[in-house]
DNA sequence: GTATTTGCAAATGATTTGCAGTGCT
DNA sequence: AGCACTGCAAATCATTTGCAAATAC
């Protein structure tokens, strides 16, 4: 993926710090604000926590990025792709997406409520398939 | 609905502010905790900020009530039920239940991913009807 | 060259904690 | 009676703001 290009499209500009989180937050698939803080700081060692709420915020109201809410933990970011399941396992806290046909739902909620849908924040939460044998 | 039963079933001790917030989320639907606060002012003139959050937070322990974390406004509070669709009007606010039969989703999720699921997050966005034809 | 971004420090906002007094069972 | 709850004040934690220096375009 190219970081640069991404940026310029959702009319940023580019710096080196956001590059690195663009980086971060495609390779974690999703991370928390704290663990961006500290895993950024490896390669911007006087990165500060402004710089990075900041930078999120900017990505956020771009659409750059975007924001889950999950029960009972921080929020994760994401770089922004079409709708899908979060699944959160409440033992491990294993956060991963799951991509299901999300059509029938989305249709189905649109011709009852008749809202006009732009986005949905699903999450599910659980125990994983290594959870439920441990316990 | 019977709150005092309510509570001494999820193991709460019955308190007249504890009845008042039951009262005010059953009635209101969904409630923040500021909307929340200004309102049981009315009947608990002296009530603290940090006891409506001690509540709060044992009701949710205790699963009596659920916290509906919403992208870009305040969590709200309902009391617990089945899961459900929530659905959120990004022009006026309104925030609404929907009822629609989640169990194709949450069966599909589930022998997808081999998630053994206990709870749901569902917050759609868009436009309720009324703001459609406003805008 | 101009406008935006960065990083620091300080300010704000939200939530939690400690504790003395009160109320529930 | 004993333990939990309330309300106050203070503490903590999260996020935002203001500003001078540095950087992007």
């Amino acid at each position: 993926m190219n970081y640069e290009t991404l940026l310029r499209e959702h009319h940023l500009k580019v710096t080196p710090q956001r590059l690195g989180i663009l980086s971060l937050m495609h390779t974690m698939g999703h991370i928390n604000i704290e663990e961006l803080y500290a895993q950024i700081k490896e390669q911007f060692s006087s990165i500060s926590l402004a710089t990075l709420y900041k930078n999120i915020n900017a990505m956020v109201e771009n659409k750059l990025v975007t924001e889950v809410k999950v029960p009972n933990v921080k929020s994760k970011y994401e770089i922004t792709k079409e709708p899908h399941i979060h699944l959160l396992c409440s033992a491990c806290s294993e956060f991963i997406d799951l991509d299901l046909d999300l059509h029938p739902l989305l249709d189905a909620a649109s011709s009852k409520s008749h809202y006009e849908l732009h986005g949905s924040c699903i999450v599910l939460s659980g125990l994983c398939e290594k959870c439920q044998k441990e316990l």
